[in-house]
Parts: C-alpha cells; sequence; structure tokens
RNA sequence: AGGGGCAUAGCUCAGGUGGUAGAGCAGCGGUCUCCAAAACCGCGUGCCGAGGGUUCGAAUCCUUCUGCCCCUG
C-alpha cells in the first residue's frame, strides 16, 4: 500500500509551531490534525494556547477543541481518530500536516502503535492504585517482577502510575506489557517528514515563554482556569499546565505572583521534557528560528526541507 | 559621624567548641507502548566578598578594606 505523505510540525511549548503548520498548509494545500493531549479539549483555549480563530486563517484543524473538559482521553483513543482524519484529508488530495507537541502521541501514531486490544480495567486499576497506598510501590514491585520480570525492570517502584498499569494488564489476563512491544507495532502507513521548531538561545526561549504567560493572563487565563475549575477539577484537562497552576491562586491558597512564577518554572521543565523526546525519537529535524536571519528565511529553510522529502 | 549585623551554588539559606562545604528551589541529563501538559529516575554546577594575620590546618578565630542592612544622632 502507498504510503501517506504527511508533514509533521513539533518542538517543545512556545516556539511557534501553530504558526509554522499553518503557513505549510497554505503554501502545501494542507489540512492540520492536531498531536496534542490538552488541545483537544472544548472551551480550553487560552490555557492550551491553542490557535485562535484568526490564527488558523482558514486551515481546517483537526482534533482541536472537540471534547468535553469532563471527558479523560488518551493516546490510545487518538490514534484511531488522527489516522482516521490523516485518510479523509489525504481522499481530499490534500497534505495532512500533524502539528503538537504530545510526544507520545505522534510518535505513537508514526509507528503505527495499536493500544486498542489491551483496553484498561478501571476496577482492577482501583484495586491495585489502593494497593499501592497501602503495602507500598516496593510490594507491587515485587510482585510484577514474579509475573513478567522484563516490564518491572523498566519500570521504578516509586512510578505509581506505570507500575499500576504494568499489573493492570498482567492481572487482568490479557497480556504482559513486555509481550505487547512486538505485538503491537504494526508497519506504519505514513511516510513523514519531521519537523522540530526551536531556539538554540535557552534565554531566548525562556523570555518567549514569560512572555506567553503574560499574554494568557492578559487574555483570561484566570477566568478559563475558574470556570475549569468548576465544571471539572478532576479529569485529565485538569491537569494541564496553566489550569494547574492558577488553582492555588483561585483557592485564596497563594499568591499570583507565586502562582506565575511556578507556571513559568512548570512550562520550562515541560519543554525539557518535550526536547528530550524529539531527540530520542530519532525522526526530527531541528529547526532554530533564532538561528535564521528572520522569519521569512525561516519559512523558506523548512520549505526548502520539506520539499527535498516529500513528493508533492 | 558613632554603634551593631550580614556577606557561602543562579536564588533562599545550613554549616556547636578550626580539619578546604550541603539542603530546598532553579538548572542539566534521562526513562516512556492507554492519565503523557502526566508519572518517574539520575547529576552539585562553589577562588565560602577581597587582602593580611594566627595555626600543621581557616567558611569558621583576629584584623583591614569593600558592599548591603539596622540602630543612635
Amino acid at each position: 500500500m502507498e504510503k501517506i505523505p504527511m508533514v509533521v510540525v513539533a518542538g517543545p511549548t512556545a516556539t511557534g509551531k501553530t504558526e509554522l503548520a499553518v503557513s505549510l498548509a497554505e503554501k502545501y494545500n494542507g489540512e492540520i490534525i492536531g498531536a496534542d493531549s490538552m488541545q483537544v479539549y472544548d472551551r480550553l483555549c487560552v490555557g492550551t494556547a491553542r490557535a485562535t480563530k484568526e490564527e488558523m486563517r482558514g486551515i481546517p484543524h483537526h482534533l482541536v477543541g472537540f471534547l468535553d473538559p469532563k471527558e479523560s482521553f488518551s493516546v490510545a483513543q487518538y490514534l484511531p481518530l488522527a489516522e482516521q482524519a490523516a485518510k479523509k484529508i489525504v481522499a481530499k488530495g490534500k497534505l495532512p500536516i500533524l502539528c503538537g507537541g504530545t510526544g507520545l502521541y505522534f510518535s505513537s501514531l508514526l509507528d503505527g502503535i495499536r493500544y486498542g486490544e489491551t483496553g484498561e480495567n478501571e476496577e482492577l486499576r482501583l484495586k491495585l492504585q489502593t494497593e499501592y497506598e497501602t503495602l507500598g510501590g516496593e510490594a507491587l514491585w515485587q510482585r510484577l517482577s514474579l509475573a513478567d520480570p522484563r516490564a518491572a525492570e523498566k519500570i521504578h517502584p516509586n512510578n505509581k502510575q506505570r507500575l499500576v498499569r504494568a499489573l493492570e494488564l498482567v492481572e487482568s489476563g490479557s497480556s504482559i506489557t513486555s509481550q505487547n512491544a512486538a505485538s503491537r507495532s504494526k508497519e506504519s502507513i505514513f511516510s513523514p517528514v519531521c519537523i522540530a521548531c526551536d531556539f538554540e538561545e535557552r534565554e531566548i526561549y525562556w523570555n518567549r515563554v514569560a512572555l506567553r504567560v503574560e499574554k494568557m493572563l492578559a487574555s483570561g487565563l484566570l477566568e478559563e482556569a475558574a470556570w475549569l475549575f468548576s465544571y471539572a477539577p478532576e479529569g485529565t484537562a485538569a491537569q494541564a499546565i496553566a489550569y494547574k497552576e492558577c488553582f492555588p491562586y483561585l483557592k485564596g491558597e497563594d499568591s499570583l505572583e507565586h502562582c506565575k512564577e511556578r507556571l513559568i518554572f512548570a512550562t520550562r521543565q515541560y519543554a525539557k521534557r518535550q526536547r528530550t523526546w524529539l531527540r530520542r525519537d530519532g525522526r526530527f529535524s531541528f529547526c532554530f528560528a533564532d538561528r535564521a536571519e528572520n522569519s521569512q528565511s525561516f519559512f523558506e529553510n523548512v520549505c526548502k526541507m520539506v520539499e527535498s522529502q516529500i513528493v508533492l
């Protein structure tokens, strides 16, 4: 089967992915598919730095802002939707442009991983979470190391989330984590050009982050956070950076200054993890905006790269 | 002007009676196969303000200088 050509625009937050993706879509007759675990939510615009109507410039965006913030969401649900969207775009004779910062989402999509067969077992998971609290991580880890030694080897006893998930798989009898790696990955249906937006000078990047935080506050971040806090304080959406940091202020537990500072730190730390992910993925070429003379030449360089690697 | 206090990591600070320094935060590196903007792991990055003295040995004691803070006029 013919592979689907795709441009992937990734990179840490606040590096200009959105703008670049829209420009590429305009130039190459494309449509954008979001690859962002938080931008999927409806009504969370400011805090997730979603493209505004004006910024989209009429380019269709898929998998962005379509989900109620009360709903939980995960890679497993994302992958089939993204694949479907890509196929639809290609069927229209257009170029799919994947844009977003969630490494697990875009890497899994590009690798053709299927999570579907080993679904989650809510009841068992809750039980295991309780056991983690009462028995301790070490005890659960021992259990995992008997049932699935190879998985245990890779998971630290302190890592509650992964430990519980691995045991959930083992004890629900569906499969074991270490076997999944081989069986779940199929051949990728995409032929991607992968671009990672970033800034070479850390100081320049940090200034952008600080500026963006100011802009968010000016655009009504606190109001959005207050709404989310009353509407869905527990779900996946409430974990998002920006909202999470606003909550202590809204509850009157901390000053706005302090929350702002913590938001900046959290954003920087998140960006660091994103870079680690991108480096490890290995498919991405880093494009440094602060290395180009201006935004025009930056865009031209990216276009050259796209054209050299993809048949349009 | 006189008296007192403080100068230690990027920041906030620990370092009884002398044995060349350590926490938190920040930072850096990493893991990742259904919460991933999550969760987790690893790493101290230092002319201890400057000079002189006492001592085998000074961040620690003495002294001078510099800078900041407080009090009295």
